[in-house]
Order: structure tokens, then sequence, then C-alpha cells
DNA sequence: CTGATTAAGTCAGCTGGCTCTAC
DNA sequence: CGTAGAGCCAGCTGACTTAATCA
């Protein structure tokens, strides 16, 4: 891991203690965005390739048998192993699965399957299950030898060196072909993402290093040495034409010392966010249309944290907005609402399709501004018609170096925590307080989940257990007392241990039944709501850290081990007197 | 009580979605 | 100025771990 010594300094080697790259390369003159000097990997892991089914599992098309061609039958198994998903029910996945496996059927089969809904898959469904069953039931032994094997490819493909140092890769697997699972309504939902080889792979290296063997029998695409990027291997992905990326864990150092200098952005907009607050409400009133509508998204951006919003190409992608994309079916203004003045109703689809839905009092001229961008507008067109991400931008860079529409977000994320956990710590649980703080970040930040399949019944059986311990408890108690009055008769040594005992049994049930409400609440509170996107992505780890140092709470009750590693450098350094 | 089985809970990996900038 | 490339952010899921229950 890396240490973090001085904020001038970067990441230090853990081991050797070495010079951070950043320091040696200025040294050296080398200030021209270089991420590395010397990088050797093994290249990718590619998936297994595909085993056809064995005969006596039957594909059926109108009712009748039929074998497919290794081809067509692969991209049948995607669809046979999703089928008692949603997706296989919606309209869009199915045209887009159906078209795009018609194109690797031979022309016999193409003649033959002209409809999905005559095309049974159950057996192959069955099958899958079965498999999946199967191995479940492994014995010990067959568990443990996969276990074995997965290790030693970790060790030979999970890691890298990167300047004299070996560093763990994040993704070192090849995405194995299937069906695209887009989220919300995608129109590509459905299409077959196809099968990736060696000749679509681009190995990045260094010169001087061992570079990569492709496969037996087969080349990579390309060998190249940039330094300029930090990622191992890339390939271009057919469903969307992105390029996807290989790059290295959030242990390592190049990711380490990214993560850690967001945080030193966030706080030096900490130092000027008066400023820039200030700025924007005078901006309100400017003469100038674009003017007006930057103020009031960037006060949008700052009050509710929302994503900057960039422009998204239709039919590409789902309709997914941010608040430079907002438009005018996403907003309801109302002058007046459950007591409150000036009431801004927000409703639309974010990132990932996640509902946004917020009712936020404003003030009387931003919403004098919204009712203005909102003359003469149908629901379609964009609320900030003058404004777009890059405009933006270029105004926040011009505010502060390094500032852009997402920094708020982290820095209104980080600031919360910190105000929160002082606020909240006089409360019970500490632990629940900290949850509690995590909880309203989470809140802001918009980061929602599914309740979880199992909650009502996990919440059930945890009732079930708080009223047997207040049973408990009372039981207790009447022994107590009992107790207590044999001991004023008696007089004697004995019935005072026995009254001792007793205390000490209806303190530590107490305590249970404390510790088991306390669960209770922190569940409740947190059904919908996934706390770990802004434990890894907004919260300055440093807050965390402090937090636990002068309360003395252990730092695992935080952190899991993955969130410790990604975290060392914050571990390490920080003393309780951090202030974010 | 003890070890096995099962249920519940947690976490790491997966892969898609988004921001932002350099060309 | 538009777009491709790079890299950060996102929720879900299946595998693993831990706790509870059973024999």
């Amino acid at each position: 891991s890396y240490k973090y010594r001085n904020k001038n300094a970067g990441l230090f080697c853990n081991v050797c203690l070495c010079l951070p790259l950043c320091l040696r390369w200025e040294e050296e003159k080398c200030t021209d965005g270089s991420k590395w000097r010397f990088l050797e990997h093994k290249g990718p892991v590619f998936p297994p390739p595909y085993e056809p089914l064995p005969d006596r599992v039957r594909f059926y098309y109108d009712g009748k048998a039929m074998k497919l061609s290794p081809g067509a039958e692969e991209v049948a198994t995607f669809y046979a192993k999703m089928l008692d998903h949603e997706y296989t029910t919606k309209d869009i996945f199915r045209k887009n699965f159906f078209k795009d496996w018609r194109k690797e059927m031979t022309s016999e089969e193409k003649s033959k399957i002209t409809e999905l809904k005559k095309c049974d898959f159950t057996e192959m469904h069955e099958y899958f299950k079965a498999q999946s069953e199967a191995r479940k039931q492994m014995s010990k032994e067959e568990k443990q030898k996969i276990k074995e094997e997965n290790e030693r490819i970790l060790q030979e493909y999970g890691y890298c060196v990167m300047d004299n140092h070996r560093e763990r890769i994040g993704n070192f697997r090849i995405e194995p072909p299937g069906l695209f699972r887009g989220r919300g309504d995608h129109p590509k939902m459905g299409k077959l993402k196809r099968r990736i080889r060696p000749e679509d792979i681009i190995i990045n290296c260094s010169k001087d290093s061992v570079h990569p063997k492709a496969p037996p029998g087969t080349r990579w695409k390309e060998v190249r040495h940039d330094n300029k990027v930090t990622w191992l291997v890339s390939w271009t992905e057919n469903i969307q034409g992105s390029i996807k990326y290989i790059m290295l864990n959030p242990s390592s150092r190049i990711k380490g010392e990214k993560d850690w200098q967001k945080y030193e952005t966030a706080r030096r907009l900490k130092k000027i966010v008066e400023r820039i607050r200030a700025q924007y409400r005078e901006d309100w009133r400017s003469k100038e249309m674009r003017i007006r509508q930057r103020a009031v998204a960037l006060y949008f951006i700052d009050k509710l944290a929302l994503r900057a919003g960039n422009e998204k190409d239709e039919g590409e992608t789902a309709d997914t907005v941010g608040c430079c994309s907002l438009r005018v079916e996403h907003i309801r203004l109302h002058p007046q609402m459950d007591g409150q003045d000036y009431v801004v109703e927000l409703d639309f689809p974010g990132k990932d399709s996640i509902r946004y839905y917020n009712k936020v009092s404003v003030e009387k001229r931003v919403f004098k501004n919204l009712q203005l961008f909102l003359e003469n507008k149908q629901a379609k067109d964009d609320l900030f018609d003058r404004l777009n991400t890059s405009i933006l931008n270029k105004h926040l860079q011009e505010l502060m170096d390094g500032l852009t529409a997402k920094v708020f977000r982290t820095y209104n994320a980080s600031i919360t925590l910190q105000q929160q956990l002082k606020e909240l710590t006089s409360c019970e649980s500490k632990i629940l307080s900290y949850n509690r703080a995590n909880r309203a970040v989470a809140v802001l930040c918009n980061h929602q989940r599914a309740p979880p399949k199992t909650f009502e019944k996990s919440m059930h059986n945890l009732q079930t257990k708080i009223d047997e311990k207040k049973k408990q408890l009372s039981a207790a108690k009447k022994e107590l007392k009992a107790a207590k009055a044999d001991a004023k008769t008696l007089r004697d040594e004995k019935s005072k241990r026995a009254v001792e005992t007793k205390k000490k049994a209806v303190q530590r049930i107490s305590e249970q039944l404390m510790k088991l409400e306390v669960q209770a609440t922190d569940r409740e509170e947190n059904k919908q709501i996934a706390l770990g996107t802004s434990k890894l992505n907004y919260l300055d780890p440093r807050i965390s850290v402090a937090w636990c140092k002068k309360l003395g709470v252990p730092i695992e009750k935080i952190y899991n081990k993955t969130q410790r590693e990604k975290f060392a450098w914050a571990i390490d350094m920080t003393d309780e007197d951090f202030e974010f």
C-alpha cells in the first residue's frame, strides 16, 4: 500500500518509502502528463470457448425439436439463461435479440426460424438451472480445487508491475459474450454482445517490458507504449462502439493519488464556495439570458447535488437527464405548496434511469427565472436552452482551477458528512450515528436501491427477536424483584449475591434489546437507500478516519477490507483533528 | 454440546452510464 | 466545434461468509 506524507508529495511506497513519482518527475523535468515509466503485465484472461450443448438438451421450433448450428446455439443459450428475467418480456429486448440472433444462423436456420414466439428454450433453461445447482452441490474438495485455480490465475494475470511496484489490476478478465442489458428503457437492450478475440485487443505496456503473449495461433490487434494513459488493455465494444479498458485496482498508487487529488480539489472549492454562491445569486438578475440560465443551473447543482447533464444521442441510449439537459416536462412550479412559497417540483430519470423526485422551496428570484425559462416552450424543450455542460464547465474553470460541475457533488457530499457527524454523534449508538450521516449524503446524492428481496421477512424476524427479548427482560426484572425481596427478609450473603447476578442479567438483556432496536431502526431507515456509492466515491475518507480516531471507533466498523485497501493512504496519515 | 445444514447477510466483481477534456 | 477517448461513478447479482437452526 501507499503512505500519504504531505499534501505536495503524493503517495509514498509503504515498503521501500521511495519518492513518489510526481516529485521524481518534477525533478527530472518530466511534467508532461506521463502516468508511468515502466509497465509490464500478462495481458487479459479470455472467457472459456463455447461448449456445445449435449444432444439430449433440445431446442424446439413450432413444437418440433431442431438441432442448431454451434453459432446459433450459443446465442440461443444467452437468451435461454435469461428466461425468468423480466427482460425477456420486453418487446425491444425480444426484437433486438431476434434480429441479432438471426445474423448468427445458417441460411437454412434463417429460413425456418422466423418468429421468436415459436421458439421454445425451456429445455436449455432447465439444463442451465441444473448446472448451477450441480455447481452448488460440488464436494468440498472440488470447490477447493476451483478456488486454488482461481487464485493461480489471479496471481498470474491479476497483477502488473508499474514503476517497480507490483500492483493489483482491477478487471483483468475480458467480458464474456452475452445479450446487452441496458438500464431503464434502453433502445439497444437484447442486442448481441459479441465475443472479444485477441485480434480485437490493444495491449499497452512499456517498450522495455516483457510483452504479453497472445494465445497460441492468434495475435493482438496492436501493442502500444503510451505512458500518457493508465490502461493496460483496451478493446472496442460492439453495442455502442465505445472503448472498454482494463485498469488498476483502487488500491493502486495511480488511482489513490487521483482520488486524493479529487478531494483536495473539493477542499479548494470549500474555500471559495461562498464567493461563488454570491456571484451566481448576483447573476440571477443578469441582463443576459445565458447568464441567468447558467446561474440557476449552478444553483441546482450546488443545492441539490445534481449531475452536470451532458447531451446524449437520441435513439442510441436510454432517455435520462442531468441538470443542463433538464426538459420542461421534468419540472413543475408551485407558487405555493404545503405551506411553503416558491416550490419547485423536480421529477426526472437520472443516471441509470434512477428516478429523481424532489420538492424544494427556492428563492423568489430563482422561481421567477424558472417561469421565464419555461415561457413559450413545449414539454420536450430544454429548460436551459442557452446552456450546456461545456459552457458551464468553461465558466467554472474561470472561477477556480480544476473546478467542474462534479466537484460540487464531491464537496457537498463530504461537507454534509462532516457536519452531520458533528451534529449526530450524541445519539445512542456511534455506528447508527455514522450510518445516519452517511444516509444524509446518500439522500442528497439520490443513491437509491431496490428494497432487498428479503427485506420484509428479515424485518419481521428482527421484530420477533425484539419481542422475545422484551419478554425475557420483563421476566428477568421480575426475578430481580423477587431476589431483592428475598434478600430483604433473609439478609444473608447468598441472597445478596443472587441479587447482584440478577441485576447483571437485567442489564445484559436490556443492552441486547437496545442493540436490536438500533439495528431495526438502522435497517428500516436504509430500506431504499444505498450507502456504498457515496462512501466509495464522494466522501473524503479522512473525515471518517478522523471521526473514528476521535471517538475510539475501530476503523473496521466503518470500512471493510477492500475499502481499507482503497483508503489506505487516508487511514495512514489522518489524525483526529483533520478538517475537510 | 457439536458438527452439519440452511438461512441471512455481506461483499467483490461485473459491466453499463456518465463526466470531462484533448484533439 | 464535435467527437472519441479516458477514467470515474453506478446499482445489481452471484458467490462467499457468517449466523442461526437442526439433528
